[in-house]
DNA sequence: AAAGGGTGCAACCGCTCAAGT
DNA sequence: GACTTGAGCGGTTGCACCCTT
């Protein structure tokens, strides 16, 4: 696996672009697109590596780059995709449109990290339950106070948990879409039913904030139905939504709708570890 | 007003992975 | 299958700017 050598050769320029570099790159990449970024700098007649023009482009450069401060909103779904994610950065991004991964890399190092160092949880809230799930601890990172995912106080004595599934979920902006729908059977499981829409955005104009269902434990049951053991009510019936990025090549949309069905999956299960549920 | 420290962000580094040969 | 190459990713750095003393 040979490593790039990058701007080591000698006269290509290295740090801060200006403004004229930007023009060459920009007015390059409409004109010839960017197949091949190696190549990219000797054709534009940039004295850059590659890889800095990509660095460039992607992270500054490209239309679609949402400028600006982060929103309450896109920093609340950054702490809670960091939650089920982790240090994917370009796995973050990928469900916040106009973002970039290095942009949320930032944020995350330089203000959420603190806001949730600074989060202190209320008194009665606890971190640790009782679960079928109990040998996979829950996340012990700092942002597991994260008071989205806490147990409403009113619900303690009674088995009626609730909790918020993923509030300001993935993104709407991909071109295809499907729906999940949590449907209790009458064996008292939750199914997740995964259906394929074909106008994501005549059919949900806006996010549903109010995703709360029950939950206790979950089994993958077969490609498109997640089962959920619930032994709760009957009365729990939400959407979901279930971004699917649309790729040219049909093999990977499958993969894609795959690891965001592991993604729910995962969602489903860490928020439960979230919630003190009761003992059946 | 000047110096020093802190902060934010653009850019770079080094690694991995996938595709091509 | 081994090797090379290019692209992408996450971690880190460097520097300009801001704030405090």
């Amino acid at each position: 696996m040979g490593r790039a050598p990058c701007c080591e050769k000698m006269g290509l320029k290295k740090g801060p672009w200006s403004p004229q570099e930007d023009n060459i790159l920009i007015s390059y990449i409409q004109n010839n697109g960017h197949s091949n970024w190696r190549a990219l700098p000797k054709l534009a007649g940039l004295l850059r590596c590659g890889k800095s023009c990509r660095l460039r482009w992607t992270n500054y450069l490209r239309p679609d780059i949402k400028r600006g401060n982060f929103s309450k909103e896109e920093e609340d779904t950054i702490i809670q995709l960091h939650e089920n994610l982790g240090n994917r950065w370009s796995a973050i991004a990928a469900r916040l449109p106009g973002r970039t991964d290095n942009e949320i890399k930032n944020v995350w190092h330089t203000h959420l990290k603190k806001k949730l160092k600074n989060y202190q949880p209320p008194q009665n809230s606890k971190r640790h339950f009782k679960t079928n799930h109990d040998s996979k601890k829950g996340p012990t990172t700092e942002s597991s106070n994260n008071s989205d995912f806490s147990t409403s106080a009113n619900n303690t004595n009674t088995h009626k948990k609730h909790m918020k599934i993923a509030p300001n979920s993935p993104v709407l902006s991909s071109s295809e879409m499907s729906t999940v729908t949590l449907v209790v059977d009458d064996r008292q499981r939750v199914i997740i039913k995964e259906e394929k829409i074909e106008s994501p955005l005549e059919y949900f104009p806006k996010i549903d904030e109010s995703f709360w269902t029950e939950e206790l434990s979950g089994e993958k049951n077969n490609d498109n139905d997640y089962v959920m053991a619930a032994g709760l009510d009957q009365d729990i019936q939400a959407q979901i939504q279930l971004s699917s990025v649309k790729e040219e090549n049909l093999d990977n949309t499958s993969t894609k709708m795959e690891e965001d069905m592991d993604f729910w999956y995962n969602v489903f299960i860490k928020t439960g570890d979230f919630l003190e549920l009761p003992e059946f």
